[in-house]
DNA sequence: TCCGATCGTTGGTCGCACCAACGATCGTGC
DNA sequence: GCACGATCGTTGGTGCGACCAACGATCGGA
């Protein structure tokens, strides 16, 4: 941008969009440098932290939309990293699960992950990362109570 | 999401991006009530705070990319919020101004704004809403900075 | 046995950001 | 005076994340 001072520069929504989008940045650009993207990360640590399920489940428990779920296993499992069966116990289902590859995979991606973190908040003292975490954590968890409300009107 | 605590929760940078959605959705929900979006702000504003520009000259104002502010600029000439005009002096460019129905476009959406940075700090003090902003502009001016480094290396 | 719920899948949408290529036009150096 | 590189607007893409509707297959409870 030409002008360093626009109008809307300011505003906490804009410096929190801002800054969003650099993070982002920061965390595609590591996960790309090891050939993923931030569903397969998400994919990889759901499944490494409960175990193997089926799509549906890997959904909720990942916050990734089913359909987003079907193209994001099968880009893992072109590569080797994950395996999906057919549910004996349930022929609608098929049951997904993580590759020896795939372990490895996630590791590598953790590893992206810290180094992430700590580009992301390098000017920061370690007292101010506690209070950045801290005030977005009182945000954040203020935003998703409020979020899908379960119905509330009904 | 089914588990309320996975792996990336604690992330600085999910903790970030995850908020600056909530705060994305309000802001757009907001503009959306108007019938608008960020790029129809953005670029009103820009024309509040300069005056009349060229498309190109618009665009690196508000850092709308050239090959959106064209569709960006459609949109609102449709609406009779902003006009193109040819720039006599140069045949390349256009010049585009805001009507008068755009200046009132734009407080009401400054409105909206103001409205959704209450909502979106909902539940922190002034204390730690400065404490926040200030945040967050170091993180962001930091990264900024390194952001498109000048072809550094030549 | 029937009916509603669930599962996986396909093929879309939206917003924001960015890229390549093109013809038209401009302006500077020669 | 003219040729060439830069700039301008425009078109038609890409990517990512998030979400939606609809469908056939399957399941399970009444």
């Amino acid at each position: 941008m030409e002008t360093p001072s626009a109008r809307w520069e300011g505003l906490p929504s804009w410096l929190l969009t801002q800054t969003a989008g650099h993070a982002q940045r920061l965390v595609s650009d590591g996960f790309a440098s090891v050939g993923a993207r931030g569903y397969h990360y998400r994919l990889l640590a759901t499944l490494a932290e409960h175990g193997p399920a089926s799509q549906a489940t890997l959904g909720r428990r990942s916050g990734i939309h089913v359909s987003d779920m079907v193209a994001t296993i099968n880009e893992l499992a072109d590569e080797g990293l994950v395996e999906r069966a057919p549910d004996p116990s349930d022929r609608r289902r098929n049951v997904i699960s993580m590759t020896a590859e795939g372990k490895r995979q996630l590791r590598r991606l953790e590893k992206q992950l810290a180094e992430t973190q700590e580009r992301l908040l390098e000017p920061l003292s370690l007292e101010d990362r506690a209070r950045l975490t801290d005030l977005l954590s009182t945000l954040l968890a203020h935003h998703n109570s409020r979020g899908t409300p379960e119905e509330p009107w009904r």
